[in-house]
DNA sequence: ATCACAATAGACTGATCAGTCGGTTTATAT
DNA sequence: ATATAAACCGACTGATCAGTCTATTGTGAT
């Protein structure tokens, strides 16, 4: 691993544990193995730094959807499978993703909403989601889902999604219980979902 | 108003308008037309501060439901009215006081989730939400209501306002469209309802 | 009137820390 | 081999700022 990614990951979880004002840089390279002038030459700012983390941690979010999204159409042949079934690929993978990156989501939850975050970092984010924006635009346009604004109809499925993720990140074995995982997918769906 | 009072709504402003860590306490007490000695004076540390901020503001959130739901029990007569409609009323009433008032909805935002609200203030907040906890209860008893924990119905629910909260802030004029509510209530119930 | 205490003021400081700088090592290209 | 640049190092510093300290001003209470 590069002394880049060794002070990525270091950050990362000084971070969330003890936030970003209360995590000097000092820290941070030292828990890294790096020294200060390293941090330095790989980010021009520590505001730089979280930038940089927070966008490698969306896109690994992303590539792994896009990964699995791959395989399964590699299985099954065919290119779309219904689109209900897209869109339960998409819901499912992303709470798995999460539950097995904790600390990633961890510091979505407590950064994506700060002010360190840069417009311009979330806008290249925004761009890379695209392709699931058309999803639901599909969903829309074919009399599926509620006629409502697609980035509207976007935010109550990742705050549905999000909701979920914090509440089995705290009770992980729930998430394996029978049936929870339909009952949960139940709910997503009628949320989108003008019919079952 | 009190200077307390003027130190907390100032410092709630910088604080969403340049985040904690870049609001000096010198702004704050400057901003709020006080000296440096007032505000240690009312708020032992700085953290002490954003912590009352955050009381102020859900209690505040709070006491307006309350004081919402207390006039419709007296209107209709009867304290109950049925669960829909008490569910319908904390939902729409919810919306309406975060779009009344924004800066304090962003406020909650961004730091709800960070490291600088203590364990301790998140303990009173909880335990004055126990009221509306027990009206989900009631829903999942009666079979209503999807068979899931009370505490995960009660996160998908304000997973939804708030992601709606978040859009309807950028584009405040589409909440009063013609029929923008309905369809946003029948998202909202058929999340949480196995019936419409 | 007097006491006690809460509220207010603002100059001051000790500690902290983001970022610099001059230098060394390592990798790449020719 | 040699040149060039990128990666790396860590001691150092200038600026910033949370919180202190001492003094002054309201404000009840008896």
């Amino acid at each position: 691993m590069s002394k880049r990614d060794q002070i990525l990951e270091a950050a990362l979880v000084l971070f969330i544990e003890n936030g970003f004002d209360k995590t000097p840089t000092s820290a941070i390279s030292k828990s890294a193995g790096v020294a200060t002038g390293t941090l330095f030459h790989h980010f021009k700012t520590k505001e730089d730094l979280i930038n940089a983390i927070y966008l490698q941690v969306k896109f690994a979010m992303l590539d792994n959807l896009a990964a699995k999204t791959a395989l399964a159409t590699e299985l099954s042949g065919n290119n779309e499978g219904g689109l209900k079934a897209q869109v339960k690929a998409l819901w499912f993978n992303t709470i798995d993703w999460v539950l097995e990156h904790p600390q990633k989501y961890r510091f979505l939850a407590q950064f994506g909403e700060s002010a360190l975050i840069a417009s311009n970092t979330h806008e290249q984010v925004d761009a890379a989601f695209a392709d699931y924006q058309a999803l639901f635009t599909q969903g829309i346009e074919e009399g599926l889902f509620y006629d409502l604004p697609v980035d509207l109809l976007l935010s109550l499925a990742t705050g549905h999604i999000f909701a979920a993720c914090n509440y089995f990140l705290q009770q992980p074995e729930l998430w394996q219980e029978n049936d929870m995982q339909r009952k949960m997918f139940i709910s997503f769906w009628s949320l989108l979902a003008k019919f079952k």
